[in-house]
DNA sequence: CTAGGTGCTAGACCTCGGTCTAGGTCAACG
DNA sequence: CGTTGACCTAGACCGAGGTCTAGCACCTAG
């Protein structure tokens, strides 16, 4: 019982995702074993389904395109032999990934130095304003000099 | 001289954005310190334009909208008083990029270990297929059971 | 029997963040 | 002088990823 298939609307209360976004990842080749239909048309989605759902919601949370998992439903949905190709989607998006945490550390890094700033700069009664540009020491008439 | 301003060809170069989204940017308000213009209309950014972008470019790196770095914009173009808003506006931001970096941690913890039982798996010469549903039991038709 | 809840499809619609085009100005170069 | 190249504005266009609607089919409960 308990684990024959799940509706569409238990299956978005468990992934967090909206019955519109499941038809729609469906429709995309988002998911990787067809969806079952109980015999009134409805979809029945098995534990695996959800589970493999689950990881695409990780996997769109961490940025990595529908295409990209559509490609690689395709790939389990084939079967053997393709692991090679399944493994270098994964490896390219470790790597996407590595690079976001770098990105997300350097502006970490930014709003902390800003935060600590604004913090010390309240604490201690407004002086002047940090973050700011210089009074513009003239409306400056530039020559033009480009290139 | 070499800092009177720069032209918006040098400021894309040496921020990595497009002339275009340069001026949509400016359009959408997301420059602090408005631009300058040479006596024929030309942007001239200052240096510190340049340095509020390369911080913008981090900002939108790191998932803010522009609509609220439009917003940081408009406080730090109004001038001290506002100290308190941009900090919350900052303070959100950290936190949304912690959420970020953990849900990051956590994807990049399943390719992981995805990565590594496929390596495993082509090493080991092809046996089972990793990541993938068992063999479908039977076409089950089960009775509905929602609710 | 009827009403309410859930599901179905097809397709329209929306936001976001860019990107590109048309048509024009300007300055420098040969 | 004409050409070239960078720039200007206004506005169209685009792709990604959802979200929502209309109109209909079920099923179950009262």
């Amino acid at each position: 019982m308990a684990d024959g298939g799940l509706s569409i609307g238990r299956v978005a209360q468990r992934t967090g995702l909206s019955v519109h976004t499941l038809r729609l990842y469906e429709r995309a080749g988002l998911v990787a074993g067809e969806v079952r239909r109980d015999k009134s048309g409805r979809r029945v989605y098995s534990a695996w389904d959800v589970e493999w759902l689950a990881n695409c919601v990780k996997f769109r949370a961490s940025g990595m395109p529908l295409t990209t998992i559509s490609r690689l439903a395709q790939l389990v949905r084939e079967g053997s032999g393709n692991e090679a190709e399944r493994l270098t989607l994964l490896r390219a998006h470790q790597r996407y990934i590595t690079e976001q945490l770098t990105q997300l550390h350097d502006c970490l890094e930014l709003i902390n130095a800003k935060v600590a700033s604004y913090e010390q700069h309240l604490a201690a009664g407004a002086s002047g304003d940090p973050w700011q540009q210089q009074p513009r020491h003239a409306p400056t008439e530039h020559p033009r000099q480009l290139r």
